[in-house]
DNA sequence: AAGCGATCCAACCGCGCCCCG
DNA sequence: ACGGGGCGCGGTTGGATCGCT
């Protein structure tokens, strides 16, 4: 027994918008809104479309304040750095970004950022050496690379790391389990060794905000956050070592954040930062490409390892958790990272 | 100029979750 | 408590465009 349609597909235009069709549709939101029903919304602006597909075309074309293409630099930190830390989670990482919809962050991710942070540039610019041609479609300088070295060997490594930790299945399996763990190479293992005993007090440091200050008075967010490491329950999320974290990404040395989070875990983020601006804009300023300081490269692990933390409760909540930061009427004209936190957080355990 | 492969991106699809009757 | 309808999400598709030969 298969799901009913949503919609008469015999009777629904598929394909491109027609701009009288695009006509139609906005100006009918525009006065009216959705009445809360896009399957319904079709019928009553008279387009022979499925309500979902109305949804879609209004949400990542229509809507007001919709960027398209000529992604900067900051946008392209913000979405690798999420990326890495949450995954294909792109209605998040599109709340991050305003004017943004998942749609495109999700095409510019697969079609642009990923080939450019993974090297698999097709051979023949990789081996081209004099060739001045690049992607005319590339508008913004971050992404015209055609003078860009490939990535470092450890570069990638780091990226590939990030790919394994997030292609398993079960995040708490993994954290418990070695066995699932990726190859590493001895040096990189003595420095996970290091970083375990480091993390602990990483952790500790991070997991200390339990309480989320209350938007209501009296009451308060009391998280779950931390589980030993023996635990396989995580049911609830830290919000504000989320909001820190990403603060950290965007504002760099933040004063309040690294008084919050002590050194561990601010170290990390920003050298994650640093690293993020290392695997795109290819800033290997201090360290020849094919030999990176082991230093840097302990960093880089660190920050990882800081991240798998949060990449886990992250996997194991949002799991359960739809998001609705890309709603057309509650993202309004700008969607603010604060509102995002906000919306998720509603939806968790107040205790 | 034509053919062909690569790339981009708008749109579709199906699944899971939530809400409401 | 339960089931159906609708919404939102992430993955995928396919047509359009670009660039190379």
């Amino acid at each position: 027994m298969g799901r009913a349609p949503c919609c008469d597909k015999a009777n629904v235009k598929k394909g491109p918008w027609s701009p009288e069709e695009d006509e139609k549709l906005k100006a009918y939101i525009e006065k009216y809104g959705t009445g809360n029903n896009w399957i319904a919304l079709p019928q009553k602006i008279g387009l022979k479309r499925c309500g979902k597909s109305c949804r879609l075309r209004w949400l990542n074309y229509l809507r007001p304040n919709i960027k398209h293409g000529g992604f900067s630099e900051e946008e392209d930190n913000i979405i690798c750095s999420l990326y890495i830390s949450i995954g294909s989670r792109w209605s998040i990482i599109a709340a991050q970004l305003p004017g943004r919809t998942d749609n495109d962050i999700k095409n510019y991710w697969n079609t642009r950022l990923k080939k450019k942070l993974l090297g698999r540039r097709k051979q023949s610019n990789v081996n081209r050496l004099s060739s001045t041609s690049h992607d005319p479609k590339d508008e913004n300088g971050s992404l015209d690379d055609s003078c860009e070295p490939v990535l470092s060997n450890s570069a990638l490594e780091r990226l590939q790391l990030h790919m394994q930790l997030q292609s398993c299945q079960n995040p708490l399996s993994f954290y418990n389990n070695p066995a699932l763990w990726p190859k590493l190479q001895p040096l990189q293992e003595k420095l996970i060794q290091s970083l375990q005993f480091l993390n602990e007090n990483t952790n500790y440091t991070l997991m200390q905000q339990h309480v989320l200050p209350s938007t209501q008075p009296g009451q308060e967010h009391t998280i779950d956050f931390y589980e030993p490491p023996n635990t396989s329950v995580i049911d609830g999320l830290n919000i504000d070592e989320l909001e820190n974290s990403l603060n950290a990404f965007n504002a760099g040395s933040n004063p309040d954040v690294m008084e919050q989070s002590n050194n561990g875990g601010t170290q990390a983020v920003s050298t994650f930062q640093a690293d993020l601006d290392d695997l795109l804009h290819n800033k290997t300023i201090g360290f020849p490409p094919q030999e990176e300081d082991p230093i840097a490269e302990f960093d880089c692990f660190k920050a990882m390892d800081s991240l798998k933390d949060s990449m886990i409760w992250w996997s194991t909540d949002f799991e359960s958790k739809s998001a609705s930061t890309n709603s057309w009427d509650s993202s309004g004209p700008v969607l603010q990272s604060h509102g995002m936190y906000q919306d998720y957080g509603l939806g968790y355990n107040v205790k």
